[in-house]
DNA sequence: GTTTGTGTACCGTCCAGACGGTATAGTAGC
DNA sequence: GCTACTATACCGTCTGGACGGTACACAAAC
């Protein structure tokens, strides 16, 4: 199989992300996802053995890309690639991760470690932050507008225009560097 | 059945949040509903006719007890309210409605009405901070705040302490008031 | 003032379907 | 001959929902 090809596993993976954003957690059964991949229900079982195991490959994947971007934010500026990393409305990956997110609560379905890949994403937006700026208090502050905004974009809580949230990303970053 | 008794239908609603926080949606059938309420299967389905309209009577009840919440903010301060609402860390009703949240999309189990009673609560605290505080920026501000900190103390992810509360609240008062 | 009827509040059982998972036999390509 | 699958059949379990029945309170009707 060449390495400019697809994976089976990721399209697999990617069938999961998008039948827990259309359909949510419960339109998730092994034979729904087989088929949203193309695959048999044989063949998604010979990849992930079971479907705890479907979901911690999901999170895994969503904490590797994560890792990518916030090792990159921590060089361009932490601040701005929060703010807009967390704005991402409909997009398809955002939506995919708070699905996850969601689905694992509430589910004993959802391993630990899948739960651990999750938060990682959380802990490390922080500890970014935290590094950028000096003061605690307005890091806090920065880094829980951004949870705010992640709320709101991916779970249909109105969502601040566009021009707002320049308004506020200005706002916070004058916070950030006088004072 | 005396006025100062406690209802059979609120007791189930009751038993359905508790297995709603303790096992997530996935525990959320009908029989362990009702064995959670000390009723049968039958009496529950006397009460409420499907599982889709239990959960919007649960959703139903917390529109109406937040009604009043949002209302009394609106008199005594509406920042401090919202935040301290907000940062309530194992409160069983809080945790409830997070869970009834995140069981809310991804299941059709749920309808647009309780989806709508439930954003309601969010569009209310949000429009009393709109009213309170003068510049919309700001009140955008501390409405994210206060949706991170409700994200942050009920899903796991990191919670800042009760004292980087205080000044957090702080800040945004004095953010709100001057300037 | 007891028979008759109506509505409410349940209980217990049953069932068709869906689900996760296992198993097995077979196939195409390297 | 091993990897990467397909296809199909099957099992045990659980679930939502439907259903028939029960107990009791209250009210007319006679």
């Amino acid at each position: 199989m060449g390495q400019d090809e697809i994976t089976t596993r990721d399209r697999i993976l990617n069938a999961l992300q998008r039948l827990l954003v259309e359909k949510g957690s419960s339109g998730v059964t092994l034979e729904a996802v087989a088929a949203e991949a193309g695959v048999s229900k044989g063949g998604l079982l010979y990849h992930f053995k079971s479907k705890a195991d479907l979901y911690n490959g999901l999170a895994r994947r969503y904490r590797l890309v994560e890792e990518e971007h916030i090792a990159e934010a921590r060089r361009t500026g932490a601040i701005e690639a929060f703010l807009r990393v967390s704005t991402v409305e409909s997009d398809e990956s955002a939506a995919g991760l708070w699905a996850l997110f969601t689905a694992l609560r509430g589910t004993d379905e959802l391993s630990a470690e899948a739960r651990d890949d999750l938060l990682f994403i959380f802990e490390g937006w922080k500890a970014a932050l935290h590094a950028e700026i000096a003061d605690p208090v307005t890091a806090e502050i920065v880094r829980l507008v951004g949870d705010g905004l992640f709320l709101s974009a991916v779970s249909g809580v109105p969502v601040p225009s566009p021009e707002t949230v320049d308004r506020i990303l200005k706002r916070l970053k004058d916070l950030a560097e006088h004072r």
